[in-house]
RNA sequence: GGGCUCGUGGUGUAGCGGCCUAACAUGCCAGCCUGUCACGCUGGAGAUCGCCGGUUCGAAUCCGGUCGAGCCCGCCA
C-alpha cells in the first residue's frame, strides 16, 4: 500500500482523461487535420447532410466540434455501403475508417476539415432519426419559434443556438476567472428563501413540513450577499439564478441569472473601479473583436440623463440629445400656442430631438411617429421639417411665426434635411420618457448605432426615493438596502418630523442614492449600490418608505439583527448574465441565449410545464384547490379536448 | 388587465369572397448515378387552410369567439 505522505497518482494519463477520445471514439468531427492522412480512426457523430453516388457515398458527420466527410466505396466496403445507403440525416453513426487527403481540387475551404476525409470501412447505426421537424443543416432557414422551442433539442442542435451558448459558457467563464484572481469567494446562496415584501412578484413553494407556509424563491439574493459581508466573507460573487413572477418581455424571463457581487470595506468608486475593470477583460475574453466605446466609461448623473437622453439607460452609440426649447422660446414671450405655453406654465418642458435626414418624410411617417408617442403618455409630437435650402417647414408655424421656428431650428441645430421633433407636457419626466423613447427607436432605425461598438455607461446618483401618490410613502428607487450620498443624509428625515408620516414635500424626496447602474447600448446591464450598514440609518430610511418598526422586524429582522453584531460598510452590483449574452450576441431577445427558456406565457413547450399538481400533492402542502378556471395543459388546444 | 401582428402539406412562404380539384421552394419516399460538398436527374406521396361558430348561393379568404406564438403598454424595488 501506497504510504500516506506520497501524491496520490490518478489511473488514466490526463490525455486520455481529459482529451476527446471514448470508447466509441477517437477524436472528434473536428479534430483531423492533412497531418493526420494514414491514420486509422473511429469517429462518431450525427448524419449532417448526404450525398449518394449510387456506388458512391459521401456523409458529413456532424458533432459540436465541427464536421467531417466521410467517404464510402461500394468498391471497397460493400458492406459499408449497404449500410451507408439506408442512414438518413439526423442518424447518430459510428464509423472506422482511414484518414486520406482528399483529391486534389476537391478540398472544401469551408471546413476545418476540409483538406481530408475518412474512408469508411465500417459503420454502425447507434442511433436512428426521425425526420427533423425543420431544417438543422440549414442555420439560415427561418424557423417559428414555437417550433423551436418545443424542440429545443434539436434546435440547439443547430449551430446557430450552439454558438451562443458557447459564448455564454465563455462569458460566465471569464466572469469566474476574473473574480478569483480577485479574491472574490464564490458562495452559494438558497433557492427556497423567504418573501420579500419589495420588488416584484415572488413565486411561491409551499412548505410540506410547515403545511401553510411558504417558500420564496430569490428575486436576487440581495439580504444573503449583505449577510456574508457580516460574516466577514469580504468579497463574494455567485453566478445566482433569480426568480420575478412578472409579466414577460423579450429581455425578461421568469428565471433569469445574474452575476452578484459584494465587496466590503468600499465605497462607490471602489466598486465601480473592480466592476469597470472586470466588464473590460471579460468584454475582452468573449468578443475580443468589438471595440469598447469610451474608457474609462462615461459616468453620468441621473438627472443629466434623464435630460441629456431621456433615460436611466442610454444609448450612447449616437448623439442626438434631448434639446430644451424653452429658452429660444421664452426670448419671444408666450408663443400663442397653447400646447407650449400651458406645459411651461405649468412647470413642465418643451424638448426636442432631430432625426438627421428625416426631413422629407411623408405625412403617414409622420403620423406613425405621432401614434408611437402617444403610446406612451404624449399628447402629440409637433415637428419642424428643414428642407435641403435650409427653410423650416412645420404645421405649427402659424401659431409660433417664423421667428421661433427658427430659433428652434437654431437651438437644435437642425440641418437641412433634418426632422425637428417637438414634445410638450406640463409633466417633465414624461417628456424625457417620451423622446428618449423616441430617440432610442429612431437611434436605431435610422442606423444611427455601430452594431458592434459595446458602449457602456455609468448612470450615478439616483433619488433614493420616488414618491408614491397612491399609497402616501416614499418608495425605494431601486434597492431599498442603497445608501445615500454622506452630504445628502441629512435630507433622511420627513416635513412633519414624525418619521412615519412621510408626505410629497419631505426633504426626503432631493436625497441621492449611492446608487450605480450600469448601461450598454441601451439596455440596462445592472445595478448596484454601497449599503446602508447601520441599523439607525436603515431604521430611519425603511421608516420614511412607510414602514413601522415592528414590519420592518417581522419584514428584515434577520438582517436589522446581524447588523448589531457589527456590519462592515459594504456595496455591490448585480448584472444580467441574459442581457449581457445576448448584447455579445448581437441578439434583441434573450431567449436565444438560454437554452431552455419559457414563451411570453411562461410556459415550457418542451416539457410542458406548469403542469397541474396531483391532488395528493395539495393535500400532502396543507391545500385545498379552489380553483380559477379549469386549466388547460399548456401547449394543448381546448377546444382539441 | 389592455393594444397590435401572426397561425395554409414536415418546414418556410404564396393565395385574401367563386379562376383553389389550394401554388412555389425545400424536405420526405422510390429509382438511376463512382468525387460530391445546398450533388444531379426522373417519378411519387403529402395540407381542407389552428379550433368553434356566424355572414353568404359560395369562405383558406369576411365577422365573432377561442387556443397558441410574438411585439408592446401596464407591471418588472
Amino acid at each position: 500500500m501506497r504510504g500516506m505522505s506520497e501524491p496520490a497518482q490518478p489511473s488514466i494519463s490526463h490525455e486520455a482523461a481529459f482529451g476527446p477520445a471514448t470508447p466509441y471514439r477517437d477524436v472528434t468531427c473536428g479534430d483531423l487535420r492533412a497531418g493526420d492522412e494514414g491514420r486509422d480512426v473511429r469517429i462518431a457523430g450525427w448524419v449532417h447532410r448526404r450525398r449518394d453516388h449510387g456506388r458512391l457515398h459521401f456523409i458529413d458527420l456532424r458533432d459540436r466540434y465541427g464536421l467531417t466527410q466521410l467517404v464510402i466505396n461500394e468498391a471497397e466496403s460493400p458492406e459499408a455501403a449497404q449500410v451507408a445507403s439506408r442512414v438518413r440525416p439526423e442518424f447518430v453513426l459510428q464509423v472506422q475508417g482511414t484518414v486520406a487527403r482528399r483529391h486534389a481540387g476537391s478540398e472544401n475551404a469551408d471546413l476545418e476539415t476540409g483538406d481530408i476525409e475518412v474512408k469508411v470501412r465500417e459503420i454502425t447505426i447507434l442511433s436512428e432519426a426521425e425526420t427533423p421537424p425543420f431544417y438543422i443543416n440549414e442555420p439560415d432557414a427561418p424557423v417559428d419559434e414555437s417550433l423551436r422551442l418545443r424542440y429545443r433539442y434539436l434546435d440547439i442542435r443547430r449551430r446557430p443556438m450552439l454558438e451562443r451558448l458557447l459564448l455564454r459558457s465563455k462569458l460566465v467563464q471569464a466572469i469566474r476567472e476574473c473574480h478569483h484572481r480577485a479574491g472574490f469567494v464564490e458562495v452559494e446562496t438558497p433557492i427556497l428563501l423567504k418573501s420579500t415584501p419589495e420588488g416584484a412578484r415572488d413565486f411561491i413553494v409551499p412548505s410540506r413540513l410547515q403545511p401553510g407556509s411558504v417558500y420564496a424563491l430569490p428575486q436576487s439574493p440581495q439580504q444573503l450577499k449583505q449577510l456574508l459581508m457580516v460574516a466577514g466573507m469580504d468579497r463574494y460573487f455567485q453566478i445566482a439564478r433569480c426568480f420575478r413572477d412578472e409579466d414577460l418581455r423579450g429581455d425578461r424571463q421568469p428565471e433569469f441569472t445574474q452575476l452578484d457581487l459584494e465587496m466590503s470595506f468600499v465605497d462607490e468608486q471602489r466598486v465601480m473601479d473592480f466592476v469597470e475593470a472586470m466588464i473590460v477583460e471579460v468584454s475582452a475574453a468573449v468578443v475580443p473583436d468589438r471595440p469598447i466605446q469610451q474608457l474609462p466609461f462615461p459616468r453620468i448623473d441621473y438627472h443629466d440623463a434623464i435630460e441629456r437622453f431621456g433615460s436611466d439607460k442610454p444609448d450612447l452609440r449616437f448623439g442626438m440629445e434631448l434639446v430644451d426649447l424653452a429658452p429660444a422660446l421664452a426670448a419671444f414671450g408666450e408663443t400663442g400656442f397653447k400646447v407650449f405655453d400651458e406645459a411651461l406654465a405649468a412647470g413642465g418642458r418643451v424638448k426636442a430631438i432631430v432625426a438627421p435626414g428625416m426631413g422629407e418624410s411623408s405625412r403617414s411617417q409622420i403620423d406613425e411617429l405621432v401614434s408611437f408617442v402617444r403610446r406612451f403618455g404624449a399628447k402629440g409630437l409637433a415637428h419642424v421639417s428643414v428642407a435641403a435650402d435650409g427653410t423650416a417647414h412645420s404645421p405649427i408655424a402659424k401659431f409660433l411665426g417664423d421667428e421661433r421656428i427658427a430659433a428652434i431650428v437654431k437651438t437644435a441645430t437642425g440641418q437641412p434635411g433634418d426632422l425637428i421633433l417637438i414634445v410638450a407636457d406640463a409633466d417633465h419626466e414624461r417628456v424625457a420618457d417620451v423622446l428618449g423613447r423616441l430617440r432610442q427607436d429612431l437611434g436605431l432605425r435610422l442606423g444611427l448605432a455601430d452594431e458592434n461598438v459595446l458602449a457602456y455607461c455609468w448612470v450615478m446618483h439616483f433619488p433614493m426615493y420616488q414618491w408614491e401618490a397612491d399609497l402616501g410613502r416614499w418608495h425605494a428607487t431601486h434597492n431599498p438596502f442603497s445608501g445615500v450620498v454622506p452630504e445628502d443624509e441629512k435630507l433622511l428625515v420627513t416635513a412633519s418630523g414624525d418619521a412615519y408620516k412621510p408626505s410629497h414635500a419631505d426633504p426626503a424626496g432631493r436625497a441621492r442614492a449611492m446608487q450605480y447602474d450600469i448601461a450598454l447600448n441601451g439596455w440596462e446591464l445592472g445595478g448596484g449600490s454601497v449599503r446602508i450598514h447601520k441599523r439607525a440609518l436603515l431604521e430611519r430610511s425603511f421608516a420614511l418608505q412607510g414602514y413601522t418598526l415592528e414590519q420592518m422586524n417581522e419584514l428584515f429582522g434577520g438582517i436589522l439583527e446581524a447588523f448589531d453584531y457589527g456590519a462592515p460598510p459594504h456595496g455591490g452590483i448585480a448584472m444580467g448574465i441574459d442581457r449581457w449574452a445576448a448584447l455579445f450576441s448581437h441578439q434583441t431577445n434573450i431567449r436565444e441565449v438560454m437554452a431552455f427558456p419559457k414563451t411570453q406565457s411562461g410556459t415550457d413547450l418542451m416539457l410542458g410545464s406548469p403542469s397541474l399538481p396531483e391532488l395528493e400533492q395539495y393535500s400532502d402542502l396543507g391545500l385545498r384547490f379552489v380553483g380559477v378556471e379549469p386549466a388547460v395543459e399548456p401547449g394543448k388546444d381546448k377546444a382539441a379536448q
